[in-house]
DNA sequence: GTCGAGGTGGCAACCGGTTGCACGCCGCTG
DNA sequence: CAGCGGCGTGCAACCGGTTGCCACCTCGAC
């Protein structure tokens, strides 16, 4: 039983069909839809005419097979429960659909596993891919490289365009920010290990707080979810800081919330400071101060990164460094 | 210049590859891959190593092109900025996943037009459609359903299988406790015209007003976002209700922060109550009171609804209600 | 020894388009 | 009026798989 379709629906009509009720080849009517103008006016709106009467529209699938393009993109998450990556989501689909492309989306599920199985169905299918924050180790990257036009989000590897945002200038303004408002001792709250970002974050603000002379102690690795903050309030205190950076928004949310049950006040007994500015880090209380880069141009950007492979002549492979900003609210103040 | 491939990369091993590299047919090469017990052991070990030695892996595209079926399904929403649907899609993905099934996505930006035009372009190359809250008429949804395998999600259509909230339950449940707090005269801060919970919710909240003997004003139709929040509080102000209830959490939360800046304290000098419990609801201040269903059963059970249609006997049109639960948080007190 | 059943694998058509090449026709030039 | 170039269209191969049908082989039963 080939081509399932609804009980009921009619077969739909092909090239051959609309050939036939027109009295021209086949390839005819392929042209008048891929190549018009290579057909004359009047034959052209013949065979428009009886494609309409017909209902017919070119079969997306089978253009793909001889054409090799399906104008699809695939964009791979390792959780889409992370709102960090909502507006990555929302910048590439807006992108993709403005240059007439579809997106797919693939959630990782935080597993380098997940990710590599995922690809594997995928990456055949469509014309590129746009990696966020792959946990991917880096041959698989170079080798994924060689299959399809690639694109890394937060991440860098040798020759593949990739779009990151400027983590030393992040971390440089939080640390100022900080030692401004009279912070002496911060420690940082890690996300996952094997996360690029949360690599460079830690090194690029270790290299700020020397320049300032703050000390700066790593509060440890936790998952980078709200739950995640509840550990990392704990440690904070332990650790006797008067302020901590979290790797993102969710565990300085999460943080806030544990100092708040345990009676510690914030900004007044302990200063939280997040990154990636997500939704929820204006309307939490207190409103969250968090340093972060426009994540929704990101993914407007890694597809049109991807979109320029497409061309012949492919461009250099390029690096897109995204400017960050410090946005100051109510969690951060002086120590004490 | 068919099949545009990265400068380097060498073709990949087709059937008639691995077929002329184990001396066997094209026919045994494939079904060694869909139907592995048509071929004897010896045979399909002998081939699967040479597969396995010219990194063959079957081309989704072309398989898909005779068997009809890309083991795709799509994902249609209004408005991938809105946080309500975050929810829906990661229950969709997940569920999609499992049953190793991609999931494509599409944002029709609360425009019936964006949402035909990006349903033309996927309706053939998907397995399956859920349309989420979709503005479509009711004529564009019974056409598709005969084209494809067809889900709705809050929203009804006859004859297609649907998952809606019960707005019913949900909208007495607030009524009840907006009563028992000793209001008496409420608002409704209205969503799109075009909503089908728009429409719902408005009338449940009518009928459970009148069983409870409170008086109920809409306050208009606003846009879902935060931003159309503002009007609200304003719309609430001028009306003199001392609760409002609003379409979605996003305008609850945009209203709430309006009357914080009028000098209105919440919910002293007005209840504030939001639907859905999206992410933020719980981490604004005050905490949003809330009623909602679990969305991402929603998607999780919509994408079931889905595969279910592709089985040879197709279950009867089902709706699948999701019974609802109000979330009291900060947000609601008594009058005055 | 013959016949039949069951299992294995090959042939070739097919899915629905695209495209290189060739051919016929037209008008224009010399 | 022959020759030539260019335009519009058709023929047929091809993209990479799947599958209905048939031929062949083997083995067991009579």
């Amino acid at each position: 039983m080939p081509h399932p379709t609804i009980p009921g629906a009619r077969r739909r009509a092909t090239v051959r069909d609309v050939a036939a009720a027109a009295g021209v080849a086949t390839s005819t009517v392929s042209r008048v839809f891929s190549r018009p103008e290579r057909i004359s006016a009047p034959t052209r709106q013949h065979v428009l005419a009886v494609a309409g009467r017909l209902g017919y529209r070119p079969d997306p699938i089978a253009q793909a097979l001889p054409s090799g393009s399906t104008r699809t993109l695939a964009l791979l998450v390792p959780d889409i429960t992370n709102p960090f990556f909502f507006d990555l989501i929302r910048g590439a689909e807006r992108q993709a659909a403005a240059a007439e492309f579809t997106l797919v989306l693939a959630d990782a599920g935080e597993s380098a596993d997940a990710e590599s199985l995922h690809l594997d169905r995928l990456t055949r299918s469509v014309d590129g891919v746009v990696l966020a924050s792959s946990r991917l180790p880096g041959t698989r990257i170079e080798a994924l490289r060689l299959e399809r036009p690639l694109v890394l989000v937060n991440r860098k590897s040798a020759g593949v365009p990739a779009v990151v945002v400027d983590n030393h200038q992040g971390m440089a303004q939080a640390a100022a920010h900080l030692a401004s408002l009279g912070h002496e001792r911060v420690g940082y709250a890690g996300g996952p290990e094997s996360s690029w970002s949360d690599r460079t974050r830690w090194r690029a603000l270790q290299a700020a707080a020397r320049r300032l002379g703050l000390t700066c102690v790593r509060l440890g690795a936790f998952p980078p979810t709200i739950d995640g903050g509840t550990a990392v309030a704990e440690t904070a205190l332990v650790a006797r800081v008067s302020a901590v950076v979290a790797f993102n928004d969710l565990l300085a949310i999460g943080a806030m919330r544990r100092l708040g049950r345990r009676g510690v006040a914030v900004p007044g007994g302990m200063s939280v400071l997040g990154c990636d500015d997500i939704f929820g880090a204006e309307i939490c209380a207190p409103a969250l101060t968090t340093v972060a880069a426009d994540i929704e141009l990101a993914g407007r950007t890694a597809i049109d990164l991807l979109l320029a492979q497409r061309s012949a002549i492919p461009p250099p492979a390029r690096t897109i460094v995204l400017q960050t900003h410090l946005t100051i609210r109510q969690s951060t103040g002086g120590p004490r």
